[in-house]
DNA sequence: GACCTCACG
DNA sequence: ACGTACGTGAGGTCC
């Protein structure tokens, strides 16, 4: 190890207009939340500081300094006029924030610094080889891939992935590993490949992967050039010659200048640390309340460090105050860890006139007057998690009404990104200085119930705090964005039909799923055998990679698809092995049943409760688009496709002798949904006629005349082609779905948009729309943000853009689904049935219900389900009915 | 805890 | 040249 003698001498350098870019494209989708007093935007200096915060902490510098361009015009632009060229222009609310981020940044103790006709690269580059020369250590932070140039034994770069506080570290290693050549072999790589977004050429066909071949055999561009002459004839070798000149221009922009004729010394760029006073006036004018808060408790946000909040005990003299409160209350049942359907309630915490309570003594819910006053719909009542907080209290014979806000509930309608279903995260979203369950009660084992009764207490009482004081700015916002009958008239009555679903629970035989156990073991046993005769020895079927093992190295089948690890073993890539070993099927059907056995057979019998019945939880705040999830366990990806796994539904069965199970779905909702938002004629047409829709797309993309000559082949491929146009096609995508090259998948797609040319008006307007107001939303205007959508990496950005195409069709079934359900609840209950709904599974209902019912339900379950939105065409609904689930279908 | 694989719409 | 279908949850392996 080499002896450092100058103490570890830090110094951190930091690209400010690249991170400060990403600071204010991390922050976009807030843009007009954070405004400071006097009207300036502050998203991207909010964004910064906090990269700052976390950066400083983490670097500990003894020396800083942030580097600014100092204009358009550089020694660059008079090397080659077009350099950067086409770029577009910063936007107006980033610029006007540029003067604010330096201005916090001397409040901070961090020098910042420009130069007129060079860039910051320079600045940094020049500074980080004199820091390197004075034996420090040198981070430099950006949000530029070519910065990774600077890259040595001494110089770390930083380079932001996702926002600004995400980093990935570049040392030469990580170069090495990542692009396969040397930090110092980056210029040359740049000049052979050129840079469309910095606008200058490199070599005709050249790009990423053939400049790092040229480089790791020649080494340098100096090496391919001198070498030229030896090379065989190629087209490559003539781009070669014919681009000479470009390249060397190439590389020379793309170098970074080491030796810029800076005027800052070493010795100016001492850290100073925070000017207190000013930068708590500078946050206070900025409105940076969180950043404020944080500097009052120092940086520690030990649970110790909680603001104290005066509450006192809820007990029966309590209750008198807050059952007697006419005004709105806020209430928190705490139950620590996984299942809310078992876990115990830990603590219990009312707002009430301004004043908090808190206990975690339960026996206070055996109170008749706290019970009456829960239960009634005239006390409005705020929460966080309502659904939770209703599975908690119902196992302590409690019921609780008059909930009109909850807090995560809203969080997760106004972005979908916010709730992590915890809120202490939703609450620092907000600004609110509010521990996570991860922060107070500790992580993993560690995770503990404070034995200080206090501190929890007091915790509680913050929780209600943090709601109460959100309550104003979220709902403005809900309504600001057009959300309030989202909200109002669906989501929130939509937890009140799911919390009836989970507590009611499905009935599910155990004996039956033990049965089936047993016949799987048989199977498993006798496959297990004859693999391992073909094999020539036992091994682990289950592990891919003893797996590969024995596929690829013993039995030496064609590679076809490498993962990340190793060789892939997936069902496509074993379905193409097939006929090349009589092992391949036989593995194919271990995993099978394998599957249904661990997962299903075995897997559910652990969720059974005494009460025969498994209760899963619907996760209302989690999915991007709208739908729901279903966890502990799923019971929205019970087997159908095959026959052996859709035996297990035969355990699914109603609660009560002579009922039946009843189940109804949507027929194809999505492509209605397309149909009406798209407004394309003739999918509007097919749908209004009752065509059978993947034939009639097959008549007209392969330009028949009638349905009838369509061929069971044709058919199979239109009805993908029309899956993949729901998912935001690409020809790559298809043609690996349907077995056909990408250029028949290709003409199939452009054949499409020629019949559909709605359609493909639709897909080019939400991609537009995405990219102008940063978001997507669906017929009842749930939202979803994109900010990928801007995204330089082109991986990355076309993700967004099918995201953006997907998001409205998927998202706005699931509203329709939703707003089935409540009115299925409803309709039940006007007209006394007895039936119950049970299950969700994205297009379908699953109910249970007494056999002299059924009639009714096939009358009532469609009639709803087809009215529950009015669409340009019409909703389909099929029904079935059985003893089983299995049957029901 | 990451990764692979596979169940559903 | 890039690297892909959209949305989920769970079990098993390996580190």
């Amino acid at each position: 190890m080499g002896e450092n003698m100058t103490e570890n001498k830090k110094l951190l350098l930091i690209d400010g207009n690249s991170v400060s870019f990403r600071a204010f494209f991390a922050m976009h989708n807030v843009l007009d939340k954070f405004i400071s007093g006097d009207g300036v935007h502050t998203n991207a200096l909010y964004a910064f500081n906090n990269m700052l915060e976390i950066i400083l902490k983490e670097e500990k510098p003894t020396h800083a300094l942030v580097a600014f361009d100092a204009g358009k015009t550089t020694f660059r632009t008079k090397m080659y006029s077009e350099y950067k060229g086409g770029r577009a222009k910063t936007p107006p609310e980033l610029l006007e924030q540029l003067p604010l981020i330096k201005e916090l940044l001397n409040l901070r103790g961090i020098k910042t610094y420009e130069l007129k006709d060079f860039e910051a690269d320079d600045i940094i580059g020049t500074l980080s080889k004199e820091g390197e020369k004075d034996d420090m250590d040198v981070t430099v932070i950006t949000g530029d891939r070519d910065l990774t140039q600077l890259t040595t034994k001494k110089v770390t770069v930083r380079v932001n992935v996702k926002g600004v506080t995400e980093t990935e570290s570049y040392t030469p290693e990580h170069v090495k590993e990542k692009l396969g050549i040397d930090p110092n072999q980056i210029i040359d790589m740049k000049g052979l490949m050129g840079d469309n977004s910095d606008h200058y050429p490199g070599v005709e066909k050249v790009g990423e992967k053939t400049a790092v071949k040229l480089l790791n055999q020649y080494d340098s561009m100096d090496g391919i050039y001198d070498n030229i002459d030896d090379m065989k004839k190629s087209k490559l070798k003539e781009h070669l010659i014919n681009d000479k000149d470009q390249a060397f221009l190439s590389r020379k922009l793309a170098t970074i200048d080491t030796d810029a004729p800076i005027e800052v010394k070493m010795g100016d760029l001492e850290y100073q640390g925070d000017n207190q006073e000013q930068l708590i006036r500078f946050y206070q004018k900025m409105s940076f309340n969180s950043f404020l808060e944080r500097m009052d408790v120092d940086t520690d946000t030990n649970v110790s460090d909680l603001a104290e909040i005066e509450y006192s005990l809820l007990d029966e003299k309590a209750l008198k105050q807050i059952v007697s409160d006419t005004g709105v209350q806020t209430v928190i049942v705490e139950s620590l860890g996984e299942n809310y359907h078992t876990t115990p309630i830990i603590g219990l915490a009312v707002e009430s006139g301004d004043k908090y309570y808190a206990t975690d003594d339960v026996g206070i819910l055996e109170n008749q007057d706290f019970k009456d006053w829960l239960a009634d719909k005239s006390k409005e009542k705020y929460v966080f998690d309502y659904k939770k907080t209703i599975a908690l209290l119902d196992r302590y014979g409690c019921k609780i009404d008059g909930v009109t806000f909850d807090m995560l509930l809203v969080a997760y309608l106004l972005d979908t990104n916010d709730s992590k279903q915890d809120i202490g995260l939703v609450a620092q979203n907000y600004g609110h200085n509010l521990p996570t369950e991860d922060e107070f009660y500790g992580k993993g084992a560690k995770k503990a119930i404070p034995t200080d009764t206090d501190k929890l207490l007091n915790y509680l009482a913050q929780q209600a705090q943090v709601i109460v004081s959100l309550h104003d700015k979220m709902m403005a916002e809900l309504k600001d964005n057009d959300q309030d009958s989202l909200y109002d008239e669906i989501e929130l009555p939509l937890t009140i039909v799911l919390s009836d679903m989970e507590l009611q629970g499905v009935t599910v035989q155990a004996s039956k799923l033990k049965e089936m156990e047993n016949s799987f073991a048989q199977r498993l046993s006798d496959i297990e055998k004859s693999i391992y005769a073909a094999a020539g020895e036992e091994f682990n079927i289950n592990s891919p990679k003893q797996l590969g093992v024995i596929l690829f190295e013993k039995l030496k089948l064609p590679v076809i698809k490498k993962t990340k690890t190793g060789y892939s073993t997936a069902v496509d890539v074993l379905e193409k092995l097939k006929d090349k070993s009589p092992v391949v099927q036989q593995i194919l059907d271990y995993r099978q049943i394998s599957k249904i056995n661990s997962t299903y057979a075995v897997g559910l019998q652990k969720f059974i409760q005494p009460d025969n019945k498994i209760h899963t939880i619907y996760q209302q705040t989690l999915t991007q688009t709208g739908r729901l999830s279903s966890i502990e366990p799923n019971l929205q990806n019970i087997p159908i496709r095959i026959d052996e796994g859709r035996q297990i539904r035969k355990a699914f069965v109603p609660q009560h002798e002579n009922w039946e199970m009843f189940s109804a779905d949507y027929s194809q909702v999505e492509l209605r949904v397309l149909a009406h938002i798209s407004g394309d004629e003739h999918m509007q047409e097919a749908f209004k006629e009752d065509y059978d829709i993947h034939a009639h797309t097959a008549m007209r993309i392969f330009g028949l005349n009638s349905t009838d000559d369509v061929t069971p082949n044709m058919r199979r491929q239109a009805k993908a082609t029309n899956f993949g146009i729901v998912y935001g096609i690409s020809d790559y995508g298809l043609s690996q779905n349907i077995g056909i090259t990408r250029k028949e998948a290709a003409k199939f797609i452009e054949s499409y948009f020629e019949q559909y040319p709605g359609v493909k008006k639709y897909m080019d307007d939400i991609v537009k729309f995405a990219r102008e107001n940063g978001y997507v939303e669906t017929i009842m205007h749930r939202r979803r943000y994109l900010p990928d959508i801007h995204a330089k990496n082109f991986a990355q950005r076309n993700f967004a853009q099918r995201t953006a195409m997907n998001t409205p069709i998927q998202g706005s079934a699931a509203d329709i689904i939703k707003v089935a359900m409540i009115n299925m609840q409803k309709k039940l209950k006007q007209e006394n049935l007895q039936a119950n709904l049970l299950l969700q599974v994205h297009d379908e209902m699953i109910f249970e219900a007494p056999k002299s019912e059924i009639e009714t339900l096939e009358k009532i379950v469609p009639s709803v389900m087809d009215s529950a939105v009015k669409l340009d065409v019409p909703l389909k609904v099929e029904s079935a009915h059985g003893k089983t689930w299995y049957e029901a279908k």
